[in-house]
DNA sequence: GAACTCGGCTGAACCGGTTCACCGCCGCCG
DNA sequence: CGGCGGCGGTGAACCGGTTCAGCCGAGTTC
């Protein structure tokens, strides 16, 4: 286990100064193109990598961003979603030669509390903050702390950090134009956490899409995103006088937690009941009938966050953070799940 | 967006020396108990945090430790394990006031680059490696570098570090032995990667105990974990003459995709067919019929990867890295999804 | 030829902790 | 009363980078 190489060995070898082995290896002027170039060299043969803590202390950054997901460790198992945008996420950073850092909590005050740390310590320049909510504390919370924010998800009123986000109400218009091209009138929806801001969208899409397109009854049902409450909730739901036929799910698990119920049942899928799964994970490519599903390129969301957390991070302190970035709505995947409704 | 706290003003504030609040926030000696007590009171009315590159650059560690997966997004999404994983080693870290910094890569090479620059960089203080195979070359190159590191999966023969993992042959004995019960006599599995050491391990445990047992058949197909290539091998073997009467999946979505082919084909589970799938997440009973799958705590599992991990980082750098910590063997649950052998 | 500019480089301060050598003081012992 | 040991604390060095004031020498200007 040999010592590291520093920037002094560096110069040591190069027989020049450590100001002027930081100015070559950082590109910066300072250094004529020869000696930097015989500084490269040098550094490059002994294998330097700079020492991240030594930077940091000098530049007071640390390279890194952070995420705190609150969710428990069997939703955030089962739901492909967190992965496949911390992917997304990952994917941008470490271009950027950027850290990850991920932290899962139980409470908004333990949230609160890892942010603050966090930002004391500088163990990361910035957080990324999923699952925003209707009233959520912790917008305003990262925003007096000043630690360079983004939200997942939006739009946000009177925001003071950036949001990246996509229309979901659009998409709550196709999936009940489709439906009820099919011949749809009874349509139930078991949805996600009530308090979640992009529920309070879709809730009031649908509501008035249903509305305008005079649908029978349009009812929703908040749960946790768990498959056993989609279940449940399903169960009940097919067992119900009058019930639907069709439900919209607002993620993969529930909608597949949904099929299996409907099989338990021994209700035909499609023929007696139509599904519909937000989030269109393999998952939804697995079951038979495959289920008909919202599809977005939650990869390239995570990386849009990521891109705009990075430049929050690299503006000045009092620019401006409001500002926010639409993606593009997610887009109807008809599979084997939906169908005509029986007369 | 007021400064920094240092122990500098804390000093300022009580009159004392760096050194001395230094001693008093880490419990040294060194101060007397009224001094100590003055500090802290002080300390913790300016919200004193200490900044963590100072300390890494001082006491030469970065409190964090990194694991780099080496999946696709997709695989990591859909896979319920990798996030129970990380949540249970996130529990036992984040107790311990470590960081854990997540990176995904491409290829081996990238995986080893990763590791190199986080140790030069000293950006962890040690590395969980995930997907351990049998020819692996990552086992020399960390401990080559003198990373401390821990092998998530074993056993490892010759191992150089630490390796945590349970007995995955006994388990295999217990499924065989209860679809034998059943009366099944062809069975065939679809299991994982090839090259994982604990593909293997499963691998020669089967073939052992089909031959005990005097089955029939017991084919193995390999495959890479995604429900596309469960579904297309499921849909291969149940079109064959000869057709087994149970099939074994190494994980949970290849079984849920082979169930799905079940349906798609008409083919009645359990009736005609049993399946049983490794690794229980609640993906199982979401499905009907609900999924005979083996149980093991995967969260429990992470925090003894992070508790052996930290055991590492805090023990000397020349002390014995060769110990391995076996975990309680994974539990058949049986579920509606198997049943007798049609005579 | 004196004054002035400017590129190239040095030396030292600095970031915020930890650690170590050392010092003054008090009590105790011979 | 002199010497010794130990407690409580100080001051400075140190970790490994970044950055800034300033210096030197060559080229330019008048």
């Amino acid at each position: 286990m040999t010592r590291r190489v520093t920037i002094a060995d560096i110069a040591a070898a190069a027989g020049v100064s450590k100001g002027a082995v930081s100015y070559a290896l950082n590109g910066r002027p300072g250094v004529s193109a020869a000696t930097r170039a015989k500084i490269l060299a040098i550094a490059a043969e002994m294998g330097f990598v700079p020492n991240r803590a030594a930077r940091s202390l000098s530049v007071s950054s640390a390279q890194a961003v952070g995420i705190a997901l609150r969710r428990s460790a069997r939703t955030l198992g089962i739901e492909p979603y967190f992965m496949e945008l911390i992917s997304g996420i990952e994917a941008t950073l470490s271009a950027g030669s950027f850290g990850l850092t991920l932290q899962i909590v139980d409470t908004v005050e333990e949230e609160l509390e890892v942010y603050r740390r966090w930002w004391a310590e500088r163990r990361v320049d910035g957080v990324l903050m999923c699952d925003v909510g209707t009233e959520d504390r912790r917008l305003d919370f990262v925003a007096d702390l000043g630690l360079p924010a983004v939200a997942v998800g939006g739009p946000i009123e009177g925001a003071r950090l950036p949001a990246v986000w996509h229309d979901d109400a659009e998409p709550c218009r196709e999936i009940l134009g489709y439906l009820h091209a099919l011949g749809h009138r009874r349509i139930a929806r078991v949805a996600g956490f009530a308090h979640l801001l992009h529920t309070g969208i879709r809730d009031n899409a649908y509501a008035e899409t249903a509305a305008g397109l005079g649908l029978e009854s349009m009812e929703t049902f908040h749960s946790d995103y768990t498959g056993e409450q989609g279940a449940r909730i399903t169960r009940r739901l097919l067992s119900s006088a009058g019930r639907p036929t069709a439900v919209i799910y607002d993620n993969d698990v529930m909608a597949v937690a949904g099929l299996g119920v409907a099989h338990e049942l021994g209700i035909d899928v499609p023929g007696r009941l139509s599904i519909v799964a937000w989030d269109d994970s393999p998952l939804c490519r697995l079951t038979h009938p495959a289920l008909t599903s919202l599809t977005r390129d939650i990869s390239a969301y995570g990386s849009q966050c990521a891109e705009a957390l990075l430049s929050v991070i690299g503006a000045e302190p009092d620019a401006d953070r409001t500002f926010s970035v639409q993606c593009l709505p997610a887009q109807l995947s008809p599979r084997a799940s939906t169908g005509p409704a029986r007369a």
